[in-house]
DNA sequence: GCCACATCTTGACAGTGACAAGTTGACAGT
DNA sequence: ACTGTCAACTTGTCACTGTCAAGATGTGGC
């Protein structure tokens, strides 16, 4: 019954699966709206029917992607709230990387500011409460710990170490190390950081 | 002369100008060979007698954004020399920064893996030039300012966090900032960093 | 039974990257 | 001065893309 040419039943699901495949076999700029729509056995413009447009469907990908994300570093800080702050920051920061690593699509179309629409109210809120968890972090952590240094401050200086460290790795930057040389590294760069 | 039809004189040059101009006014997504071409008042194939493909011109247009980097890299660490290696990193850092904002077309494409070729053995070499900038400052530090922490580590970290906060700034993640904001703010996670 | 509606198809159009083949002009050798 | 050679550029074409308009199909409410 799904099989039936019309009313696929989950098409819009097939479509962003299809493009997480396309993403993974040809990198983002293989994706196209026909190409998603051959892979979910559909005909060429039956994608726009969910997503407007191209923008749409990548945007619709990237708040599939944020959903994960903060959910991921949700758990990340949840499993060792009861280590303290310090560590909480560590593991949101290898969970970042960890992130950006095994779901190499999500991250690549996540972070690209023209591969989806930043003005779309639904996708602002979403990508927000992703970075809300840093944030809710750094807040709780106790002001003497942070030296003096500017609350906002550090946790900017955390996300942009992490997501330089995850940014330069995809683009193969540091293609001279290895995967585990990236994790063992961000411990020692995000330690050094964190307790400045 | 130099308007003949044929034998434009310094098409490579006027292309390359020309992407330049499209990025800033269309985005990355907008740069074509055609539309490079009619800018510069050629075919539309005129383009592929001197890059090759897309990728080529794109990996040409990259390669100058290297060359000025790297100038400005060394220029930077130059200006402070005598001020000591604390205050070159400081220097490289921010001019990391101020480049990304100035000269963003160049920056897009320059750190955009799937935007040229990364094994062209040209390419290779220009972009290993200029982060040749940094890792010398970084060799020349004292170990003591180190605090025991591997100087590779210290490199990475410092690199890492001013590209993330340059591409994050790119992309649009910082737009509660302003340009000012984010100078005085690499200020204090830059320093916070070198100085662990 | 039937009607409204979301879902999907078919067909078309302009724009794109890439390729093949032809044209033009400069320049070196004789 | 003639000629061959070669780089620079043009024209024409192809498959592919995003987007739009119009039509076809099935589902659920009444």
């Amino acid at each position: 019954m799904s099989q039936d040419a019309y009313h696929h039943g989950d098409l819009r699901n097939a479509l962003l699966e299809a493009v997480g495949q396309i993403i993974e076999e040809k990198g983002v700029g293989g994706v196209s709206l026909r190409e998603a729509a051959r892979r979910a056995g559909v005909s060429h413009a039956a994608p726009s029917h969910h997503f407007g447009d191209k923008i749409g469907m990548l945007s619709a990908f990237a708040a599939r992607g944020f959903e994960e994300f903060g959910n991921r570093m949700q758990a990340a800080a949840d499993a060792v709230a009861d280590e303290g702050v310090d560590a909480q920051l560590r593991a949101i920061g290898i969970e970042y990387l960890r992130f950006a690593v095994e779901r190499r699509p999500y991250f690549e179309v996540m972070f690209r500011s023209e591969m989806h629409d930043n003005e779309d109210p639904e996708f602002k809120r979403i990508s927000h409460d992703s970075f809300g968890v840093l944030m809710g972090v750094v807040a709780a952590m106790d002001p003497a710990e942070l030296n003096g240094a500017d609350p906002m401050h550090v946790a900017m200086g955390a996300w942009a170490t992490v997501h330089g460290l995850a940014t330069l790795w995809l683009d193969g930057a540091l293609s001279q190390f290895t995967d585990e040389d990236l994790f063992s590294l961000v411990q020692g760069v995000f330690a050094t950081d964190v307790k400045a």
